[in-house]
Parts: C-alpha cells; structure tokens; sequence
DNA sequence: ATTGGTTCCTGCTGGC
DNA sequence: TGCCAGCAGGAACCAA
C-alpha cells in the first residue's frame, strides 16, 4: 500500500477539497473490502460537514462535525480520486467501492482493486482506543521519536530489523519500501537482529527514517503501479529509491562493482547492499 | 510473549 | 503473439 510518505500526501488532497465542505450523498457500491464497512456508514457521512482531513500512521482520518471519525487505510491497491467540481465525471471503475458527493460538486473515489483496504468508523473521543489504532508506535516524523525510543522499542527483540521496522507497533507507518531505503542510508543490514540496534546506530537509523520520509513526502510520495495522489498527480520519489527495485545495479554509495541484492524475508522482497550494509 | 507463516483479492509482468 | 505463474506498497490471524 501506499506508506507514510503517500498517506501523507493523499490526505494533504483531501484536506484541500474536504474541509469546511458538506458530504451530500454517499454512494457504497461494495461492502466487503478487507472487512466489512460499517453497515450504517451512509447514514452517518451523509449530510455531516467535514472539520478536517489527518493521518494516523498509515490511516486516513477524517473527522466530522458530529464528532464522528472516518477511518480508512488504503491496503495494498487502495487509492482516493478527487474529481474536482465541474469536472467531467470519471470513467465507471469496478472498483470505485465508495463514492461521495461534496456540496461544491466535489467527487471522491475509494478505489481498491485488491480489496485490502478498509473503512470504519470511531468518535474522536474513543479514537486512541479503537482497535485498529490502539497498538500502533510512535509517528515517525515525531521529535519523540528518538534513539533510545527506538531502542527501547528494539530491545529484547530477535528478530531482524527490517521485520522490526515493518511491525506498526515499533513505529508507526514505515512500509517495505521506505525500510529498505532506511537501512540502506543508516548502513544496518536487514539481517542485524533488532535488539543489536541501540545507541549510536538507532540514532542512525532514526534520522535515516525522518530523512527519507520528510524527502518522500516533499516529492509527493512513490508512484507505483496502484498509487496516484488524491488529485491523480503522480509522486516521484520512486526516482531517489536507492537499493528498492534495483537488484543487480550498482549501490550508488559503494560504487561499480557492489551490486545490489535482492532476499525475501517474512515474504517479502528486502533489497540491500553488502557491502555498506552492516 | 514473540515470531514466522498464511491468507485475503485482483492485476500486471516477465519468461517461456 | 499468447499464456500463466509469480509477484505486488499491508496487516490480521493463527499456531508453535
């Protein structure tokens, strides 16, 4: 799915063309994504006026002036268009799960392919206690988020970092991409155990984190095959990745000759340089 | 308690 | 050119 750095990005759009509008129609054309969306979901968006658009890890906040807040995570597939008013409407998508109407005209669109998305609902009282919400780590981007944080969070831990960082409950928001970029620029292999990342090398990897993140989302985030920004735009950050996606080429920092690999780990493709990695 | 494996679903791509 | 296995940004759930 989109990470932090799109999440970020697509909610900027949304704060854009959402707040202070009127939501005046709700459209739910498929129920079932990942679980399923709250049966009393139309009634409770339609009519309600949009306070403000936020983002909690890799949620999309969006609260309303009842108190109600809709919570929504965009999975794998997951993407929100935002057909300005007056636009001509998009072509009909299978996969436009939900529709809603804004009072200027406003069209969006949660489009899932995959259906790994999801949708609920919470109050903004009750939020941090939400099931969904309550066990995730520090935001990155927070000052809080320091090196002893990281360490602590760390310590004890097994298993290898790169699992580490993709577990919310560490820190919030950091996906396959953005960890493997992350270790790349701290120079920590993937394979290093977690509870070995303390003092000078969680500080490491703690400014790697905020230097990707805060560049990623400078450029709009990473455009993959599945991912445009709110208003359709494409991120480009996909073009500073330095070791994600490029097995076999030379590690930029290294030089010629150090290619970088590419290994599955928990399943996942973790690509890395050797050399500088350690 | 941690940890690793599996699973959900569809679409695209690379290799034959 | 056509077909299809494999892979894809996530994370909840399960069993050990």
């Amino acid at each position: 799915m989109p990470e932090l750095p799109e999440v970020e990005t697509v909610v900027r759009g949304l704060e854009r063309a959402m707040t202070g509008r009127r939501i005046v129609r709700v459209e739910m054309n498929r129920p079932d994504l990942r679980a399923p969306m709250p049966p009393d979901l139309v009634a409770r968006l339609e009519g309600r006026l949009v306070e403000g658009v936020r983002r909690r890890a890799k949620y999309i906040l969006v609260d309303l002036d009842d108190g109600t807040v809709v919570i929504a995570h965009l999975g794998m597939s997951g993407r929100i268009t935002i057909s300005a008013p007056g636009a001509a409407p998009n072509r009909r998508d299978p996969h436009d799960h939900v529709v809603l109407h804004l009072d200027d005209g406003t069209v969006l669109r949660f489009n899932d392919a995959r259906r790994f998305g999801r949708i609920d609902l919470s109050d903004r009282v009750g939020l941090a206690r939400h099931p969904l919400l309550s066990g995730i780590g520090p935001e990155p981007l927070d000052p809080a988020f320091d090196g002893p944080a990281l360490a602590a969070a760390l310590a004890g831990r097994r298993t290898p970092i790169k699992a580490a960082l993709l577990d919310q409950r560490v820190v919030a928001g950091i996906g396959n991409i953005y960890a493997c970029e992350a270790l790349h620029i701290a120079g920590l292999s993937p394979r290093r155990l977690a509870l070995t990342v303390a003092g000078g090398r969680a500080e490491r990897l703690v400014a790697a984190i905020r230097d990707v993140l805060t560049r990623a989302i400078a450029a709009g985030g990473s455009s993959l095959r599945d991912y445009v920004q709110a208003s359709g735009e494409l991120g480009y950050f996909q073009h500073d990745w330095v070791v994600y996606g490029r097995e076999g080429e030379p590690c930029r920092r290294c030089g010629a000759g150090h290619a970088v690999r590419r290994m599955a780990q928990a399943g996942r493709s973790t690509f890395y340089c050797a050399r500088c990695q350690r």
